[in-house]
DNA sequence: CGAGTTTGACCAGCGC
DNA sequence: GCGCTGGTCAAACTCG
């Protein structure tokens, strides 16, 4: 689930539309997209929340096989560095796993992110591809959503304290 | 001209 | 079998 006025989040992948649906039991159309590598067969819909107009929920299928375009340019603007950071406080995510999520989840996987940063699946590829040095970066950068991050979706992390 | 979007048609799965 | 729904296809279209 993303808050972002657009529906068309910047993930570090590139898309292709491949079709859009009206859903029942909501008033805005899903929309499908497929990434536009010959390689790669990830899908992903994205819906606006009926509760929230303001939150699109990105539901990922499939895993990347191949680095993103916005990685293998390796421009430290908007898409290059930001994107390539691990997810928000992954570590922190109580009682969550990023690892345990990709083996128990492997085919869908309905993420939490924010405009700033990418949803759990490729957060963790590139926490992974990055090793050590990121956990560094990560550890610096800040992510001022993260607290409206649990606004929107509370129910998400387990084990509230 | 190629890549991406739009949109109606088509198809499969499911419940009745 | 029929209707509904979600997912996909593909032709037409737009844009850089």
């Amino acid at each position: 689930m993303t808050k972002s006025e657009v529906d068309q989040l910047e993930d570090g992948y590139r898309w292709r539309k491949y079709g859009q649906k009206a859903v029942k039991n909501s008033p805005y159309p899903r929309s499908y997209y497929r990434c536009t590598s010959q390689k790669c067969t990830v899908k992903k819909r994205v819906e606006r929340s009926f509760q929230d107009p303001t939150v699109v929920i990105t539901t990922y299928e499939g895993q990347h096989t191949h680095q993103s375009p916005a990685t293998l340019r390796g421009n430290t603007g908007l898409l290059g560095h930001s994107m390539m950071a691990p997810p928000p406080r992954l570590s922190t995510m109580r009682g969550f796993n990023a690892a345990e999520l990709l083996m128990q989840v492997p085919i869908t996987a309905t993420t939490t992110t924010t405009t700033t940063t990418n949803n759990v699946n490729q957060g963790f590829q590139g926490y992974m591809n990055l090793g050590q040095t990121s956990l560094h970066e990560h550890q610096q950068l800040h992510f001022p959503d993260y607290g409206l991050l649990q606004d929107i979706v509370p129910s998400f992390l387990p084990n509230h304290p």
